[in-house]
This record gives C-alpha cells, structure tokens and sequence, in this order.
DNA sequence: GACCCGGCTTCCGTTCTGCGGAAGACTCGA
DNA sequence: TCGAGTCTTCCGCAGAACGGAAGCCGGGTC
C-alpha cells in the first residue's frame, strides 16, 4: 500500500495549492504524521518532490521529466503546438487544447495573450466538459455511455448562463456533431466565451479539442470559427488523421 | 523501500523509451519480475501509468497533472510563454528555455519553427551544460563547485567543433560574464548554433536560460543577440528581477 | 525573557505488507 | 505444432513500514 500512499501525497498538491508544509501533506491525505514524513522525505530523496528553503514541499523537476513522457504530452501537444502558435498569432487571443477525462477535461496547453481576457484554465487543469467549448467538443464525440456518465449527475452551474439542463446539453452536443465546432458562451465566467473544434488521430476518432478564448463583449464568435477548424485540423494532420 | 523502487519504475521511461512492456521494465530497474508486475500494477491504478491495448505502459495524464505543478513548469515556464513566442515569431526559429540541473541542462520548454533547423532538444530533453549555448550561461552563473564539478569530469565531444578543453570552456564562462550572452556554434550537431542569454528571478539570480537555435549556414548570429537577450530580460521581469 | 502553539523530527516495539521464486497461462512467429 | 518470450498468479516468510509518543525548534505574544 505504500505505492498508493506514494500517489496520495503527490495528489495532495494541486494548482490551488502547488507548495506545502508536511502537516498540511498529512491533513490532505488522511495519513499519520510519521508516516507522511518518511514518504514525503523518500520522495524528496528522489527528486520527486523538493523542499525549499522555507520548509514547504513543491513538485520536482525529475517528476516532471519523467512526466512529460506522457503521450498527451509529446504525442498531442508538442504536435499541436505549432498550429496552436499559429491560431495565437493571428487570432491575438487565448488558445488552449484539451483532453477528455470522465466527465472533465483537462488542459494541455493554454497559451494566455497579452490584452486577452483573463481566464482560469492554464496547463494540467481541469474543468467539468459541460461547461466548457472543448468539453463540448469531446464529449459529442465520446461514446454514448461517457455522455450517461456525465449527464446523470447534477450539472454545476458557474454563471447565470451556464446550461445545466441535461436536455439543452444533449441538444447542444447534436449541433457540435453536425457544424463540426463548439460556440461556449459565458459558461465558466461572465466574461469569455470560446470556439472550440475537434482534433482526430490517424483512426479518425476525437482525441482531443482545441479552442480561442475571447471577451464575451459582442464580438461575433462566429468569425473566429474558420480559424480554429482550420488550426484543429492541422493538429488533425499532424496526429496522422487523413481528411 | 517501495518509494524508490516506485521512483525506479517511472524513471525506467525515457526520452528514447516513452513506453514500455513489464519485462523491459524489469530489466531497466533490474526489479524481479514479480515486483515489477505489482508496482506497475499499482502505477496503472492510480493513473501514473496507463496500459495500452499493445500492453505496454506509458506515463499516465494523472502524473503529467500533478508534475507540471512544478515551479519550473507553473512559475518558470508558464511565465517565459509570451517572451518565447515573441521571440519564436519575430525570429521564425527554434527557441528554448531551460534549468541546470547537476551538470546538464533541463529544457523546460523548446518552440520549434517549420522552416528552422530540426533540433534534438524538447520538453523535458537533458543535455550537458558544456555543449548548449544555455548549458555555458547557467554554468557561467552558477556557484564555482557546481563548475568544478562539471569540468572535473571529462567532457563529452558530440562533433569536431565541441569545446571539451576545460580551459576553454572556462574562457567561455568568463566570456559569457562579461558579455551577458553566449553563441554556441555547432556543438550538439553540425548544423546548428545557438544564442543564449540568462533569465533572473526577483533577487537576481540566474535561474534559467533561453536560447534561440538557428542553422549554422553562415548567418551572423551576432544578429539574434539583441533579441535574445531582450526576450531573456522580459522573462526576468515577468519573474520579479528589477534591472 | 518566558511561555505557548504549531510544525517537524526521532525513536522503537509491533505487525502486516511486500517480497520474489516457482509454476503456469498466453501470444506470436517459425 | 512447438518454442521462446512475456506476463500472471500463488503463497510462506521476513523485514520494511507502521504510527503513537516524546521531544525539538521557531515564531509570535505578553
């Protein structure tokens, strides 16, 4: 049980709390002090995690090494990055790529623009599909029992806007399938809204989403539509996808 | 000992293995069978490794989550993104930022161009500080042990060019001191050079470098200097640094 | 300066988890 | 069909991991 103990105290950081003290480590994960001081200092031994100066832990660099070896991370976003630099450039706005997991996705890349809106998702974050462009990409595009999955809990709702009816949901996913891209307006934040499209591998299947994050301010979405299918199915080509 | 031996497992993966069967595993960690069969079990388990339908394993997106909560990754290089992409699209070549770590070099990040050179180096890449035009300004900054330590050890020649004279290289440093930069021609391979320069953080230490890699063609690379260490300096700023 | 509190470190008797060789199942190529 | 290589399962044993208790340390308050 050590290697799941092992999994804990690296789960016990997160983006909102990416250093720690050892008591918190041990509050977070439910293990004794004892125990979470040996764990916690083998792991600093091996680089996994570090310890700065004031005490407080913080993830290695030899686990993010090792790490970065994950296919989402060479095989999807180092593929992805030079159309998602070009969609960057010539857009001035956010642009981010995203994964599907259960019933959230998580980012891969999100790359900020000086004078765009500010948004909260940055690398290795995640937010719940429904509510988010690529989440909707995915999951129109996920296997119907992902989709019962995720539709048979209640939906959480961020802003006024945000479509928490499973039905609307549904019909949301049907007008991704056919138009091929996702308009998601004001769902996370009062502020943005994004266009996302699907990224396919060389079997055709939806491995990922891309999207441009804009201030919701009036602005016709629609415009940034062609730009963003155009960079998702550069990614597509890259994956090897043939259409 | 199950948190080495853990440790041991996730380090098995490399750059040139990204996945791998159980008995490669075993054999690369020299675990018995047995052992190795329960610790990747547990891996795959807790979402650090995933098992493909070929039944190998890889780096699961649970561990590249957590990992790139590391300050190199959140504090470093989330915050040099835009200065690389400026200098990625008003130089149109390769451009990369990366730590010293003993007496190679990390990369943290490298933004590839179409029409650039083809670069050996990528996210997560290791290359000895002598043969890397950011390996000689993290080394030219760093504390004169960390120096000896490198120059004690015989230095690897990668081509004809490769500075392996510790004399030379510590002329290099002394250089790259005084100058604020350093070109390393054809080093790593024939064909290309790089330009380096420091990144600072807010109490002026030199904790990263970043370097552009052009085509060793006769351009003057004398040339990208200015924007080097333009880009360079905007990273320090966006990390605290003051000058 | 004394005291308190919270965080961290060390000790050590106990226990239960991890160990790994052996045997067998499975897959693939010849 | 057979052999080789890979992977899976079993299980008795031993030592690695456990975690409470005691103590150390540093910072803040009075």
């Amino acid at each position: 049980m050590v290697t799941a103990r092992v999994l804990d105290v690296l789960g016990a950081f997160t983006e909102a709390a990416p250093e720690l003290g050892l008591t918190e480590i041990a509050r977070r994960t439910g293990l004794p002090l004892t125990t979470t001081h040996r764990i916690v200092g083998e792991l600093a031994a091996g680089g996994a995690l570090d310890r700065g100066d004031d005490g407080r832990y913080r993830v290695g660099l030899r686990l993010w090494e090792i790490a970065v070896l994950a296919p989402a991370s060479t095989m999807l976003r180092e593929r992805a990055m030079p159309f998602l630099e070009d969609l960057h450039e010539v857009t001035r706005e956010n642009v981010a790529l995203a994964v599907l997991d259960g019933a959230e996705v998580v980012y891969l890349e999100r790359l900020s623009a000086r004078d765009a809106v500010s948004i909260v998702s940055r690398s290795g974050s995640r937010l719940p599909v429904h509510a988010t462009g690529v989440g909707l990409v995915l999951l129109a595009h996920a296997p119907p029992d992902v989709v019962e999955q995720v539709l048979a809990r209640p939906l959480r709702r961020f802003t006024p806007h945000t479509v928490c009816d499973p039905a609307r949901v549904r019909a949301a996913l049907g007008e991704a399938r056919s138009s091929g891209f996702v308009i998601s307006d004001r769902q996370i934040e009062d502020v943005s809204l994004s266009v996302a499209a699907p990224v396919r591998d060389r079997s055709g299947r939806v491995v990922a989403a891309m999207s441009v994050v804009v201030r919701a301010d009036g602005t016709n979405p629609h415009t940034y539509v062609p730009a963003v299918r155009a960079a998702a199915r550069g990614i597509s080509r890259a994956l090897g996808a043939t259409t």
